[in-house]
DNA sequence: CTTGGAATGTCAACAAGGCTGACGTATTGT
DNA sequence: ACAATACGTCAGCCTTGTTGACATTCCAAG
């Protein structure tokens, strides 16, 4: 599927026709579906959504990031992020710690229940995302991760490689 | 990046570490926010949300199907997909006939004008797609498009795949 | 012909998680 | 001293998801 006669030039010509690019957007739909879906159901018997998962993720990803760069990841206000973050801090998921040279910022760090439930939960989206990866092989996977990053705006795709460097 | 040491049996032993699913993971996350960017714009200029888009989208994508057949695609409840719907009628966007053989039934259908705005709509979205699909190549296009539909949950697939079949 | 079940619609209530606007408090930099 | 920054919070609104209850209409089996 999504072949397309090639070109002398090893050009395509046939590979982008509109009904080509609309099931790409439906794989798009359907496939993040099953994405969040593992987390969704774990999540689901307690007191957390999608929302907590995200900072939790990033929190974990990022030790000590501070509210603002969190905001800037996520791409909510602050009113969002922080009934978020508050209920996380209450319930000893997440430490805020007052910054040592700046001390306006707060430094957001998973305590070990934190870090137990972001475990939890990007097991089973890992386990997911692994098996697809084993499935499709890993041709496919350079070739996925180059057309998600395509896909991404300007500014996300700057948080995306400042964060791929760091993880490397 | 993804390239992982090919054993003789042409397998690959360092493409699945968890850095790299979790890379994928934030890209697939990054690109789900640029994928939807650009008919929320549109949309958040009317009285319509995301949930409008995706109805007008596979009622576009299988005229005449039923309410039933559309909450299963949609994977939402029929209250949910009902307030939608309904003002989509309202607005005269969608049109609603009485099943001939079932008359229980109702089959969704766009008028001229939710033609208009589904064609706004997925222009808009398939601009940015079609971009990216052009950046990657079609070598990569074919990569994601495993990579996705190995993403996803059985029926899922299935209801994917049975679209895919009509598409063509 | 009656009756059970299926498909649909509708009302009500609620929750998550976005948003805006306004305001307060430290703290920092000018 | 004062403006700007980082953060928190209150209040209120919207969309979009949920459950539960109930009415209607129709098909099909008994």
């Amino acid at each position: 599927m999504i072949e397309g006669g090639r070109t002398e030039g090893g050009q395509t010509l046939l590979f982008l026709t509109d009904e080509q690019v609309r099931k790409g957007i439906e794989a798009m739909f359907f496939a993040y579906r099953g994405f969040t879906a593992d987390p969704d159901r774990i999540l689901a018997d307690m007191a957390y959504g999608r929302a907590h998962h995200r900072a939790i993720h990033f929190i974990h990803r990022s030790p000590g990031t501070t509210v603002n760069n969190l905001l800037s990841i996520l791409g909510v206000t602050k009113q969002s992020l922080n009934r978020v973050l508050r209920t996380l801090i209450a319930e000893g998921l997440v430490e805020s710690r007052i910054g040592r040279q700046d001390k306006r910022e707060r430094h957001l760090h998973l305590t070990d229940e934190g870090s137990a439930l972001e475990q939890r939960l990007s097991d089973a989206q890992r386990d997911r995302m692994r098996a697809a990866y084993r499935a499709a092989g890993p041709a496919a996977v350079a070739g996925f991760r180059q057309v998600l990053e395509a896909m991404m705006d300007e500014d996300m795709r700057r948080q995306f490689d400042a964060m791929r460097d760091r993880g490397q």
